[in-house]
DNA sequence: TAAATTAAATGTGTCGACAATTTTAGTAAA
DNA sequence: TTTACTAAAATTGTCGACACATTTAATTTA
């Protein structure tokens, strides 16, 4: 089972229903990354005109799963290095901005909220320490939370309804269950800390650190990998 | 003439052509802000078919000049003052991160091309002091090129190919030609003397402030108008 | 054999028509 | 007059077919 995306209201139509199939079929890899996509052939396989898996494959671009150029076709996106670089930055950029947002914006209720999340994943950390699982889905869930926090509809729409598809896509082509889990928990209480202290500066400062550390594990991987060669 | 945006692809399709027509309307306010789109209606009006006219349809959503609700229909979207600033916040972000990107990955080339577009800017603008010209096309110019020179494809497209029209189209439709010409001009310059000393966090920290500025000049002109209700 | 040209096949873009849903108009009941 | 229900009209979603472009295969030519 998938998260799903808070930002994606129910699917009524077909062409939902297909987008998110397809979606999830794209981010788990069982249409490979950097493929050609055959328009008659999904339709065949989805059991549906070309019309509509065309206003599916209009989605699935919108959130940078393939890439079309016209009267070519369209490819799943590729999967590269850099291009997970680039991502991680304008994470930063965006979720840093939006756990600013949140530090001003959030009531106090949603901080009560978001405590009580953060107190069951310490829970469940301590009880699978160093499990893949929170990783897989804690570290989502807080932020998610946060840029939902934020109130910032633009900057919503941008991370959940659009880079999010992306770093899950990433999360499991690349096999990214890391060893930061623990360290990532204590990375969200010291956030969550200043966002409850309303310090939008300090939120925003350690969203981003807390990113970069992400993108810098990432960094030293690759780097390691090519030592090997 | 309007500003043709750099990541936009020459239209090869008539989707395409419509599209970009359709976006223009749009922006210059000549289909009005919050209106419903009858897909009948326009395609009648550009003489093509409902197949063609959706497609297109889907482009503008992918840049935030429509809304699509299932089953009921597309409007044009709502320019609001809580939008506006939201939109400037993510700027904000995202634009400081592209100038960091920029000071750190920028050619020398790419420099000297960029220090002489500024002094080509600041000559026009000592002609025509204080005309909105330069705020209408020297001001994204130079916005534009940095976000170019991060030589961050996901940041280039989230900007230029989605925010950016919807900044145009802000702009048209408030008016806002603001006095802030000159004063933006010495910004760009420091901005740009930051990059050339390849200070990275200096670049990113007066892009910010330079963005943030021109938010809470919109503010306060609000707060002003508010006062006389 | 290799390169260039042409022809077939495949795939994308566009069209008009039908099905399903929503909105509007009209009628009946309170 | 207002509300509730019903029927008609209009709009969106989906389909299959055709036009056009690109890719592949076959044939010719150097």
């Amino acid at each position: 089972m998938y998260l799903a995306n808070p930002t994606q209201q129910a699917a009524v139509t077909t062409a939902d229903r297909v987008f998110e199939q397809i979606q999830h079929a794209i981010v788990e890899g069982d249409i490979p990354s950097g493929s050609k996509i055959s328009e008659p052939e999904l339709a065949k396989r989805y059991q549906i005109s070309r019309s509509t898996l065309r206003e599916a494959l209009n989605r699935l671009e919108k959130c940078h799963l393939i890439e079309r150029k016209a009267n070519v076709g369209s490819r799943v996106v590729e999967c590269t290095i850099e291009g997970l670089l680039e991502l991680y930055i304008t994470r930063e950029a965006l979720e840093g901005m939006a756990c600013r947002q949140a530090a001003l914006n959030m009531s106090d209720l949603e901080i009560v909220d978001m405590q009580a999340m953060l107190k069951t994943h310490g829970q469940t950390q301590e009880l699978k320490d160093g499990v893949a699982y929170y990783q897989e889905e804690g570290d989502l869930d807080f932020h998610y939370k946060v840029i939902l926090c934020s109130h910032n509809k633009q900057l919503i729409d941008l991370i959940c309804g659009q880079l999010y598809h992306l770093v899950r896509m990433y999360r499991c082509q690349f096999g990214m269950n890391s060893p930061r889990a623990s360290r990532a928990f204590n990375e969200h209480s010291q956030i969550l800390q200043a966002i409850s202290d309303r310090d939008g500066e300090l939120a925003e400062m350690l969203m981003r650190r807390h990113i970069a550390a992400s993108r810098k594990n990432i960094e030293n991987k690759i780097a390691e990998q090519n030592l090997l060669d």
